[in-house]
DNA sequence: GCCAACGTTGGC
DNA sequence: GCCAACGTTGGC
């Protein structure tokens, strides 16, 4: 199973608003991006991804569930972009940026080489430290 | 609030 | 098709 990450400003879309979306989850569009909208191509029922807070709170808050693959955002008038449907997992206890930053095992993530990128791979290994990071059992 | 990095746009 | 200019994002 692949990991990802999604990111959200928390003014615009918040972990709160996530979690009260509840099983049905919510479908998360507004993706321009074209490395972005290849990542959730990639994405099957059942992956599972963090949920990282932007700005104001840069820290990963969250682990969320894809409930629905991709499919065309009908928001997008160009039509080329789409979305997928996820729902919220369980809250995590908050791994900040600086955290992520100091673990010399984590110097490769996406986030912290391309942090603008807005849905984000993320390997096994990164998946499991930053789990443990949270005070999670893998 | 500032600035660096990246993506997109548009002129040629 | 190249590249400069511009807009946006996000860390600090």
């Amino acid at each position: 199973m692949a990991h990802w990450l999604f990111k959200s400003e928390p003014a615009t879309w918040s972990w709160t608003q996530m979690v009260a979306a509840g099983a049905k989850g919510t479908f998360w569009n507004g993706v321009r991006n074209h490395l972005a909208k290849k990542q959730m191509m990639a994405m099957q029922k059942g992956d599972r991804g963090f949920f990282y807070h932007s700005n104001e709170e840069r820290a990963i808050v969250g682990i969320v569930e894809v409930i629905k693959t991709y499919y065309p955002d009908h928001t997008d008038e160009s039509g080329k972009f789409g979305m997928v449907d996820v729902k919220a997992v369980k809250p995590l206890k908050a791994v900040s940026l600086a955290q992520i930053k100091n673990e010399p095992k984590l110097a490769d993530m996406v986030l912290v080489n391309n942090s603008r990128l807005s849905v984000q791979p993320v390997t096994d290994a990164e998946w499991r430290i930053i789990l443990a990071m949270a005070g999670e059992k893998a």
